[in-house]
DNA sequence: CAAATGACTAAGCGCTTGCTTAGTCTGTCA
DNA sequence: TGACAGACTAAGCAAGCGCTTAGTCATTTG
């Protein structure tokens, strides 16, 4: 419910092995955000997941293979919510708020991965970190093309692409350090509020 | 340098054992900002304040303890930051522009100290993780009002104080995330971007 | 139906951890 | 000058760490 989807819709075939490596990613996701990568044992996670520690190794090398999964499966399927909102209309101002909310909402509901990802990117090797700061320049490239377009339609009024591309993320990213679901707030609501701030933020005034 | 000062201007007098002590955080901040609260040893601090590693209970007497003191610092003084832009104008729209780019411009300038005061919340103890929620709370409250004073003087246009408030606070901390001082943006040029993309966000449209 | 495969466990290895103990050294003050 | 206080070190303890080894067991395959 809270794991992410893997890549591939779900990496299921009906055998025992993938099902195992679901269970442990899913043992690993709320071990590492209850007490952090480094904080956190290889027992914790074989215990969540309902097994022996030495069991976890069958499947993935290291602890950090985890969190690597984990970073992985969350910045693929984020940077895909991104493009897909992205191309769903033609409207420059319309695209920009249905990328933040459409990007704020996908890190309330994941809120947890969120965290993880976002906190642990350091504990990642640096060959894994490579692949995962790639992924992080396409979600800033997304954002950035948004607001080139939108300046060029001449339909927004940005004097700094880059540094707006930021903040607009930063509104959507930000959210995973005090978000907790259940609480008052829903992720639709805050994905509607950050529509409406970001159209403010890009707009034309007066 | 990147020390935030001790709430008493600082809390030097001559004598050996506050230097020390000051030693002792600054190494803290280095080895917590390098590998994480969880992934630093004692030893590692110590050697990082060129002492052994019994020296540091001498000063402090958890790893945890120096943790709160580097967050109590590090709030108290954002705290303060921010009162004081404040109390600085009595135009409402111009009050919420120098809070966040205030607020801005030291999370900037003690990126570092954001980042682990920001991300190691969770491992405080629950006595110390209560202390440090009331400056947050405190924090939070100055925006509110400022924003409840725009609106109420009809000079700001802001559906969701309260949500606006989180977002404006969101654009100021996350970018201890990415922000590396010595890079290409200044301090004192993020805190303008961000003041104007304020402006904009609670100013009345049209 | 024997051989092979692969998920899994019990036990544990070598090392590191936060923190303590016991004692040394330096400077202060009666 | 000698008793004392407090900053500091060398050594180390108990616990816990990531990960491995050796082997069990159920299922698949020829």
């Amino acid at each position: 419910m809270s794991t992410i989807p893997a890549s591939p819709p779900a990496s299921d075939d009906g055998d025992r092995s993938s099902a195992t490596r679901e269970r442990l990613v899913e043992a690993a996701i709320e071990a590492f955000a209850a007490s952090g990568f480094a904080g956190t044992t290889t027992r914790d996670i074989a215990s969540r997941a309902g097994m022996s520690p030495a069991a976890v190794y069958v499947h993935y090398a290291t602890k950090e293979d985890l969190l690597f999964e984990i970073s992985r499966r969350g910045h693929r399927n984020s940077l895909q919510i991104l493009k897909t909102a992205a191309e769903s209309t033609d409207d420059p101002l319309d695209r920009v708020a249905l990328m933040v909310s459409e990007f704020s909402r996908w890190h309330a509901v994941y809120s947890r991965v969120g965290r993880i990802v976002q906190y642990e990117f350091g504990a990642l090797t640096p060959e894994h970190r490579r692949e995962i700061a790639a992924y992080r320049r396409g979600i800033e490239s997304l954002v950035r093309e948004a607001l080139t377009a939108g300046v060029e339609a001449g339909e927004m009024d940005v004097e700094d692409v880059k540094g707006t591309a930021l903040a607009l993320l930063s509104l959507s990213i930000d959210l995973v350090r005090w978000y907790r679901p259940g609480g008052p707030v829903t992720p639709k609501e805050l994905a509607e509020l950050h529509a409406n701030l970001a159209r403010k933020m890009v707009s034309r005034q007066r």
